[in-house]
DNA sequence: TCAATATATCAATATATCTTGATGTATTTA
DNA sequence: TAAATACATCAAGATATATTGATATATTGA
């Protein structure tokens, strides 16, 4: 049930669902890819993507300063609340790969 | 994606997901069984299956004084988390059935 | 080494949700 | 008709979650 609750609570959020499917859209985005695709202010993004993260969606890979956001592999069900939010056909932002190095 | 998150939220509180459960598991049942089976207050209950019911799981059928909540039909979504949530193998409580008159 | 960048986390505030107890309405039965 | 039962809803307080701005750490490049 704990674990359940984790998942359920992670993706009740609409920020979080949308992040979701935009890392699911695009692949391995960075959290500054995110802070600029979404227009919001880091703490924010990253408090989220630890949220997903936690809740066993999201992958992390840290490279150098940055910390690289995937998806994880998914157990029965989280592939079904992905799925499910697929099925929304969300209107996303475009990716705005801006970081001021790389 | 409102829709997503009102389901999504509904499911957000283990007081409800073992509700839902219990119904799953019980089939008709009314507002009073389970609330000697859960030992929670009225308000409590009633507020809890209104919430399952807005969010599409239950269905509502008042007969004299009595309210009988039971499985809605369902759509992917939440057929999906139903059946997620039967995989979780939850200890739910006996149903008491002590309504005063019946 | 120093400054800039990327990220995480904390404290404070705002907002949402849950629980309880009180109250209101409808139905049934004495 | 009056009392009891089933249920819904509201107000108040408690708890949880989200947002922001500040601060801390690590890495890189000048």
């Amino acid at each position: 049930m704990e674990e359940f609750l984790r998942v359920v609570s992670s993706l009740n959020d609409e920020t979080r669902v949308k992040m979701l499917a935009f890392i699911d859209l695009h692949g391995r985005v960075c959290v500054c890819d995110i802070e600029n695709s979404f227009g919001m202010i880091q703490s924010r993004v990253s408090r989220h993507l630890k949220i997903l993260k936690d809740a066993g969606f999201l992958l992390v890979q840290r490279e150098g300063r940055w910390a690289y956001f995937s998806l994880a592999d998914l157990d029965e069900l989280r592939s079904d609340m992905l799925k499910n939010i697929r099925k929304l056909d969300l209107r996303l932002p475009e990716l705005v790969h801006n970081c001021k190095v790389s």
